[in-house]
DNA sequence: GTACGATTCAAACGATCGTTTGAACTCGAG
DNA sequence: CTCGAGTTCAAACGATCGTTTGAATCGTAC
């Protein structure tokens, strides 16, 4: 058992994570070759099979191996919150500043390795692959629950069903930022850069942003389906 | 010049071109093969190379074939918006009911093609690779200036940087439900599909929310830098 | 030193990828 | 009919993929 190792040289195993974090990134899964990641890497390209048992598996423990602690976190954040509220209410702006404090404090993580992951994690939820969707909800869901919780106990006037939307809607905004895809800043060349990478100013303007949609008037009718006339002529 | 066809039975192109909308949705545009394509559309293999050139002139196609006209539709709903309003300030809503409406009217296009593209187009603002990322910007330039105009002029409070951010947000969130990548709704197993599905719905649930993001209140010091004391010691 | 489990290595495996080839087929014009 | 441009077809191309193999190497216990 070695122990003294992974603080001036990560062994074979992290040297494999942190490069496949990085490329994953900047390529997506299908189009980031095994050959790639060991190059980067500084290792054999049997490794990755030796280690890991196959490409799946390491993507599986790519995220696993941030999204672990990253969520743990997140829950006990919303414990601590909840401990000082002593059952009342909590703010919606405190519950989500809970969630997405966390995601900065891993950005800002030594050496920046954080935010790749990040921009990673945003990328993850909008992949079609089969890779990500079998491990992604078994990560989630106690948070997503825990979280839903919470801010239907601050909301108590917005209908479950709204608020699952409304959560869908914020997990949305999330990762679209998160993931860093820029195609509105391509699209309109406006500089946005050096906010965009520091994780607190995102916070900053997307924390405003998810309270206010979040606690938006309900819509019209929540409960009609097209059961009467189908539309009533806009033109 | 054959005139009569495209109406009972599509030519080869556009049998490609839909089978490879279905399967870039449904897989992503790394994990489709030509093989898989030119298999749904029951034609040759060589028939892409011949028809497109290349696997990326097919992507560029796909895309273009539908983006063009809901862009110009886009275009035209906010032209007439603006001519009835004579140079008063829209409503945050209008507008941005009017740029939601046209993807509503392209996913009720004929045989639900049009809803395949557009969970198609949001799953391809999050791709990492190059093929998207070349002409997504030049199809949304246009659309993005003119309503990001109008929804200046309609929220005179709002400072311009701080209304790309929110841009962004809403981009996301759009991009994420169009997508349909229902991470959230595997982790919590709600059961939004039967709403998820219907076009209508969603934008009568998105409209407010983004609404609500747009005109909330600004983030508190919009200015400042990390030029002071960095954080409050939290603990 | 020797022996042995853990790890690394070069090399190759079969499969699949996007693309190309050249012949066969279609069909209206002459 | 013949012709030829447009299109479709089976087959193969070279490249790259994830994975496997078996020997070489390392580090440690005896």
């Amino acid at each position: 058992m070695n122990r003294i190792d992974t603080q001036l040289a990560p062994d074979t195993k992290e040297r494999i994570l942190d490069a496949a974090e990085v490329l994953f990134m900047e390529q997506g899964f299908e189009a980031t070759s095994l050959r790639m990641i060991t190059a980067r890497a500084g290792v054999n390209l049997a490794a990755v099979n030796y280690h890991f048992g196959s490409k799946e598996d390491l993507i599986k423990t790519v995220f696993s191996r941030r999204l672990g602690p990253l969520n743990a976190e997140r829950l006990a954040m919303l414990d601590r919150l909840e401990a000082s509220a002593r059952g009342r209410p909590l703010d919606p702006t405190q519950i989500l500043e809970a969630f997405l404090s966390a995601g900065v404090r891993l950005a800002r993580d030594p050496a920046r390795r954080g935010g790749a992951f990040l921009r990673l994690l945003g990328r993850a939820f909008a992949e079609p692959s089969g890779y990500v969707r079998e491990f992604m909800p078994d990560q989630y869901e106690a948070v997503v629950a825990r979280y839903k919780a919470a801010l239907a106990k601050a909301l108590p006037h917005v209908p479950d069903r709204e608020l699952v939307w409304r959560l869908h809607f914020i997990f949305g905004a999330i990762a679209y930022t998160l993931g860093g895809t820029d195609v509105l800043k391509l699209a309109c060349r406006y500089p946005l850069e050096d906010e965009a990478n520091n994780p607190e100013a995102v916070v900053r303007h997307l924390l405003p942003f998810l309270v206010g949609g979040l606690t938006a008037p309900l819509p019209d009718a929540s409960g009609v389906r097209k059961s009467r006339s189908a539309r009533s002529k806009q033109g």
